[in-house]
Order: C-alpha cells, then structure tokens, then sequence
DNA sequence: TTCTAAGCGAGACGGTACGTCGCGTCTTTTG
DNA sequence: CAAAAGACGCGACGTACCGTCTCGCTTAGAA
C-alpha cells in the first residue's frame, strides 16, 4: 500500500502475519455471520488478534470488510476463448461464481450501501475493487481488436465512456440478477445477457449517428 | 398489508395517523444520519410515537425501511413520448432521479444487502419494490407492441425471461452507475444506454437463432 | 434521599430491589477483589443487573462504594457502660472492628483519597459518613454531661469545635492505627489512646487557657 | 534502592538522572491529575524516558508513587522551640504543610489504600515513610527529657509503645483533618490539639495507675 | 352507561457491541 | 548491552441501541 518508503522506523513493526490473519478472519465471519452480524471483537478473537491491533490498522468495519472483500475480485481474469463474446460470457460467469459466495454478496452491498454517505469509502471502494477490475474490459477490447472483431477505437474520450458503460451494465445486471432478483447468473442467463449487450455495442447505429 | 379481516376487532384501535408519520419519519432520518446511523429510538421520537408503537408495528430496522422506501418508487410512471425509445428513456431518468435522492441510495442498497442472508426480508423486497415496478416493463412492452414497434410475443415464458432480464439490466446498470460509479445517470448516459439496450433486444439475432 | 416529592412519574419505575443488590454485591466485590480490582462490570453481574442499570443509578465506582460503605457504619451506636471512658471505648472498639472488616478499608480509604481531587465525592463522604457519625459524639457528651462528668457547654462555637477536634482525633488515630500501622486497634489499645484523651479532654487547664 | 554493589557490571550502566527525573515527572503529574489518572506511559513521557526504562526499576504505579511521596516527607524536621508544646506544634503545622500539597494528598491515601490489599507494598510505605518519620517522635522526647520536661522512661517497651500511640495520634488527626473534614490544619487547631495530646499524655493518671 | 380490552407515552430493564485507554510485555533500531 | 520507540495481547471503561417489560392513561366498541 505504500510503497517507495524504506525509511526504516524505529520501534516494533507491525506484524505482517497479521494483516492477512484478519483480512481471513473477516472473510470467515462474513461467511457465518453476513455484514449486520460481524464484530470487530469477533473478528479480532477468530484472527488471534487483539481488538486494537485491528484498530490501529484499519478506521472500521467498513475499511476492514472493502479490503477483505476486494481480494476475492483479484482471482477474475479472462482466458481467451477464442471470440470476444465467449470470452465476455466467460468473465460474466467468473463474476457471477465470486457475488454467489456468502463473503461477498454480504459484504460488498453493504459497503456500497455505506459509501452512499461516506466518500472516502467510496474512493477506496473504487480504487481496491471497480477500477480494478475495469482491465478486463480494456484487455478484452484489446484482444477483440487484434482478431479484427472490433474496429480500433480512435477518440480515447469515446473509448474511456464505452469501457464504463460496458462495465457498468455487466457489473450492474449480474449484480441485480443475483442478488436483487435472486436468480442464478446460470450460462443460459449469461448467454442471453452477453448476446442483448454484444448486439447493442456491435451493431450498425448503436452509438454511430 | 392488513389482509381481508374486516372483523373489527375490540380494544382501542391502532392509529392510522402514526404508520404515516412513522414512514415519514423514517425518510427524514434516512436522509439526516443515513442508513447505519438511524435508530428505532430516533425514529419514535421524531414521528412523535413511543418505541413501543414502532415495535407493535415493524419487527425491526429493514421492515421499517423497506416500507418506507417502497413508497419513493411507486411515483414512477410510463409518459407516453411516442417511441419505445423515448419511453424507456424517460422512464429510466425518473429511475436515476429517485436513486439520487439520499433515503432511497442510503436505504435500499442496505436492505438488499441485508437480504442476502434473510429470505424473509428479500421477499418483502420483491414484493414491495422489484415487482411492483416491473408493471412498467410490462406497460411498455405492450405500448410498443401496439404501436408496431414490437412483434407480439407468442411464447409467455420467453416474454416473462425477457422482462426479467430488461428489468435486471436497466435496474442494475442505472444503480451501479449512480451508486458505485457515483457519477449522473444524466440524459446523454440514458440515451447512450438505452441505444445499446435496444438495438441488442431488438436487432435480427438478438434473441432469435 | 429524595423526600418529599410523591410527584408519580409516568413510565416504568426502578426497581427498588437492584438497589440493594448492587450495593450488597459492590460490598461482596470489595471483600474479595478490593478497591482497585473492583470493575463496575462484576458488580453489575454479581447483582444480577445490567451495566446501564448500575450507570443509570451511580455516576462511577467512587459514588457506588461511598454509598456502599456508608451503611457499615450505620450500625455504630453508643452503649451506655455507665462511664464516660467507657462508652468511649466501647464505640471505638465498635469503630475499629468496622474498619477492620475488608470491605470497609479496602474501599474507604480510596475515596478519601479520590475525594482531594474531586469536591462534590468529598461532600458526598462527608454527609453519608462523617456528618452522619457525629452524632455519637453529641450523644457521648449529653450522657456525660447529665452524668455529671462534664460541665454543661455554655459557648455553642466551642462545643462544635471541641467535638470536631473529638471527631478526628479519634477517627484519625483509629484508622491510623488500623491501615498504616497495621496493627490491631485491640482493648489494650483502645484503654490507652481513650486514657489520653480524656486527660486531655478534661485535665484543668486543657481547653481552659 | 540500589545495593551497594560497586562490583562496576558490563554494559551500558543505567542513567543515574533517569531516576530523578522519574520521581520529579511523578510528582508532578500527581499534582496535575492526581493518583487515578497519572499513567505511567505519561509519567514516562514527561521523564523524556521510555516506559520499558520505568518499568526495570520500579514494579509498577503503587511503588513508584510511594517513592515519589516519600522524598516529600523527608523535609521534615524539629527545630528547637524551646519547649516540648511548641516543638510539636512547629512539627505537626510542617507536616500539615506538606499534607495540604497536592502531590502528598493525591498520592499518600492512595497507596495506603492499596496498602491493605498489598503487604509488600504496606511494608514499603512502613519502610520509606511512617517509620521514617519516628525519629521526630524519639527526638522530640529526648530534647524534652533533656530539658528536664519528661521523666527518663526506664521501660523500653513503653517508651515503644507510647512512641507509637502518639505517632498515630498526630499523624491520624491531621490526616483526617485535612483531607476527610476538609478543614485547614492551621495554628489555631494545632494549638488545641497539641494541648489535649500533651495534657493527656503528661496529666498525672494518664499512663499510670 | 359502564365495562373492558387493546393502544399508547414513557422510561427502566438485561443485553451486546462499540471504540478508547492504560497496562505490562515484546521486539525492533540506535547509541 | 541499555535505551527509545512503538506494536502487541489483554481487560475494563462508559456509551449507545437493541428489543422487552412494566407502569398509568386513553380510547372506543361491546355489554
């Protein structure tokens, strides 16, 4: 998280077996006991921690449950499958398989829910979890481009508003189907929604004129 | 709410006034503190109303909040502007306009967060909110059949996994990029949006093959 | 404590018994842990009351166990052993037994000593403890006095001065003995510093000038 | 504190200042906040001194308060007044000066308190403090007896004994007088003390019979 | 009308978690 | 090797809400 500060500080480092003991432990009590449940001092006991070292790393619940809930998002890549639309209904998929594990279906609303109100949250929500994920969009074009699937896009203004627009509908309609309507993402659904959005952005006139 | 039992009961009645004053509220509070901040002490006491009250009334927080957001949707309605296009755009800055507003960002993510662990509350969420508002899905549908813009739809259970899926994917895109995104759903977003939702549902191959 | 005021309050009234309870616990407490392991959490449990409820009632630990130690010395009284010397020993002696029990120096001792900081918990001491123990020495001297040991007071400033002077010689000289000495203010003792006293008290010249 | 082993050991040798500017920070921190909210960490921090370099020299708060204090005490001393009533009169005002100085009244009660919870920490406040002080008792009887004011005691136990009681009487009165009724130790009050201590201590009757 | 059962305000209650503070110990780097 | 720096496990703090429970008092339909 920091990075180019070798200043060596005096005094006792801070344990960095302890950072992931916690971020594990946050991820278990998700797991059993969802966001509304989860305690710090729990949290605390199940990492072999005490409370103020939890503290004195993180601001709160909050912080805590972005950073925890953010890692699960890391493992999505996107493995050529030969077609830009398989390779989307692939990622699709990934996603889909990560919101219906308990740990991150409870987390990640509730934390969206709260950085309604908190804008640093917010920010850091953004920075560990969507704009990261924003590179499978970008790669996925790039790759779509190189097998001649899509015509390079030439105004970076226009390419930036696609990517975001893209990402927004995928993210935003696997995360309605799954946990607003409560439906599987199931290949059959994903098929059908890869097809709508594929056929939107392809097709003559869907953003020309 | 109250089902069919119009066997008038003996005893003091409840007090209409006070469900009305109670949701308002708890608007009120939602917009001052937020949805983690908000108390049932602080709801009773701004609504004039013992906690006791509150309790004989809503089991807890998420009941109370859903009911209270629940309303904020029913204000959506279907103009007729003349194309199918103009309408879902219309409808859907309607959508973004009530998501903006702080009780319905603040309450609604956190009570589908907390769905995700109580299927009670998620039905109560279906039931009030989702449903409720995929009337305008239907209306539209059938507004634009009428108008030719549409071929009627013969096999009911595609039309209802279609509607299905045009309603995950307007709600969903429009949430994350008012919520998560937290930039405006302004017009040119709906209009670019609505283009590729469109165009995918309606051009040759979209749904067909 | 509060007298007169049979102003019937509405809600729900405190239960006289938690009272009792929590001081017969503070005082059970007090025995077994002293003064400084005493944690208002224990208390609460031995009581069988919740924390709030202890709060609500006592501003803090130094409140709670002067009130729970004023009770010990209610059970002072004066005899009448036909002399004055030995009424006076024999509430000495009754006074040392008391502060020899642990739950009376564990904790009298600390909020004397918290009271150099605090003036309102020095008020309190004095009106539920000292004030309160005074009056066995107005009764010591009516006694005598109508004994014939002691000339009546004319002078009323005198009087209180004298029996203020009474007051912390012997208190002071019993818990002297008692917590720093920490030796046992037993009858030999008690015949001793009563013998001084007296001599004192009522040797010709003593107070005369 | 230290034994007299000059045996000079290896290593870096432990600040000789440090002690000093320990039990200088203690006091005054007593008098800024008393004994219950004097950490050591503070102390430690007002010594310019690490906690770790506190904590190898002294057990803990009680210890190194009593250490503190006891310097206090130390300024005590019997100039000759001429007679046996104004040398203890000039004695017992010094001692009620020190008395009224925060940092003795804060932090003396509270260990005594301690004290009855703690017998190595009595035996230090004994050691460091009360018996420190006899030697104005022993003195002041001896001036007296040189003055011819008091017969030579032949019995060594009763000297003891009585060495004892009127430490206890001094030192309890004016304790109880400062700090639990609250009133100021000033000439006049010690002028009547004094005279009720040595009336009775010197009345014929008083010890013999 | 009076009776009576429920609703209502107030607020105390037993709990649980909070986030902070101080303790006394430990592991670092520096002198 | 001591000292400073500061992280650490621990446990208590006093507070805030939770949801429940008395209280005394309406209120309005049933008797």
């Amino acid at each position: 998280m920091q990075s180019s500060t070798p200043a060596a500080r005096t005094g006792r480092p801070r344990s960095a077996a302890a950072d992931a003991a916690i971020l594990a432990a946050t991820r278990e009590a998700l797991v059993e006991l969802g966001w509304s449940k989860l305690t710090l001092g729990d949290v605390a006991t199940r990492a072999g921690v005490a409370k103020t070292t939890l503290y004195r790393r993180w601001a709160g619940k909050n912080e805590l449950v972005v950073d925890a809930v953010a890692a699960l998002f890391d493992e999505l890549e996107l493995p050529d499958r030969g077609s830009l639309a398989a390779d989307i209904e692939g990622v699709v998929l990934q996603f889909a398989a990560i919101l219906g594990r308990p740990e991150a279906k409870s987390g990640l609303m509730a934390v969206v829910a709260e950085s309604t109100r908190d804008d640093a949250l917010r920010e850091r929500i953004r920075a560990s979890i969507v704009d990261r994920q924003k590179r499978l969009v970008l790669e996925g074009r790039a790759r779509a481009t190189a097998r001649g699937e899509l015509p390079p896009e030439s105004d970076p203004e226009t390419a930036t508003r696609t990517a975001d627009l893209i990402f927004d509908m995928v993210a935003g309609a696997v995360v309605h189907r799954t946990l607003v309507s409560a439906r599987p993402a199931d290949e059959e659904w994903v098929r059908g929604f890869t097809r709508v959005l594929l056929v939107g952005l392809t097709s003559p006139g869907a953003y020309g004129d």
